[in-house]
DNA sequence: CAAAGATTGTGACTTTTGTCTCAGGTTGGT
DNA sequence: ACCAACCTGAGACAAAAGTCACAATCTTTG
């Protein structure tokens, strides 16, 4: 139980106690991952969340054979379907490796020994839900009020690590633009 | 306590029992709104859940001056802003009356005595506050994931009563274009 | 190190959407 | 019934984004 373990759960719930921060970990499994490889698929029924604790993990959704992108999470990040998640129904997009990664699984088998034992776990996941929703309506509001460009500009400013780390042609679908289109934006520079 | 109001509350959490409904809208509060009137403002911490009864309300948010719509709740539909909520921060939006309307007004002092006495009730808040986010999220998806024409065509198969009832130009800022360009889109019906 | 493959940048052209304008219709209040 | 305010549809033009093609550059791999 490292530092940033903790420093990465009191960024979903600052109100946790310190105490309660390994017996998340307890109960949760560490993954390595190769690159492009997935941890789930579409039509599958999510049951866990994930933590990346190395590399990054692409969330994105097939549109008539075309992916898009729907999600970058990196080090010390949340992800995972909560529609599937919330309503046990089969997932429409896929959550896979961008990179060789490591991860730490969360599962969600709220019945067994985990409730009785603490059920400081049982808010920390109602918190977590509430927690990665948020952050992906982040993204949404890019497009409900944000042009192409200013989307760019916006990740520019508050997100820059995404933009090192993701190739434009991967950025370009993430921000619901042609790949040409984002290379013109950025020649611009304006 | 109507039949109504009961399938309100369970199309948020199925599993609530029927006994405990009764004990949700004791702490509720009806409350009668003239159109336009305002229910949360831009700037003020969002405390409360409103569940509609009669007529709808609009959410919008002001970029530089212009209205943009980012949702309309109709009856037996719950809203808030959450991220308000959630985090006790102001509000970038307002919520307001589309109609003269009638709501229920969930109040979220938790800390009160309807916490002590039925703890049913804050978990039906942590369910509400799941649910009306993936409510919010399906709307995002609407701008990830298609044109401005098939989002048009998605409501008209999905939401139909949103077209009856609102006007265009308000449909076309909650769709994301102009409402020139929607009058065009439904124009070609096709 | 060289060849193959993937990624990016650029230009010409098309399609879509926005902007500006105006005319006709609807609604609500007096 | 009248007026004002708002809403809708349509046209002409401008701006933005997409499509297609190809060259230049970067990466991977044998």
């Amino acid at each position: 139980m490292t530092k940033e373990f903790q420093a990465y759960i009191k960024k979903v719930s600052a109100r946790i106690p310190d105490e309660d921060i390994p017996s998340l970990f307890k109960w949760a499994q560490s993954r390595d991952l190769k690159k492009g490889e997935v941890l789930l698929r579409e039509g599958e029924v999510c049951r866990e969340f994930y933590l990346v604790e190395k590399g990054y993990l692409r969330t994105w959704y097939n549109k008539d054979g075309d992916p898009i992108n729907l999600n970058f999470t990196f080090e010390g990040d949340f992800t995972t379907n909560l529609k599937s998640l919330n309503g046990r129904l089969p997932s429409d997009l896929t959550i896979e490796a961008g990179e060789d990664s490591r991860m730490w699984v969360f599962n969600l088998d709220l019945r067994r020994e985990k409730y009785e034992s603490n059920p400081e776990i049982v808010l920390f996941y109602r918190r977590l839900a509430v927690h990665v929703l948020l952050a992906s309506e982040e993204h949404s509001n890019l497009f409900k009020l944000y042009t192409p460009a200013e989307r760019y500009r916006y990740i520019e400013q508050n997100n820059p690590r995404l933009l090192q780390r993701i190739s434009l042609s991967q950025i370009a679908s993430y921000l619901g633009v042609t790949r040409e289109t984002l290379s013109r934006i950025r020649g611009k520079r304006q």
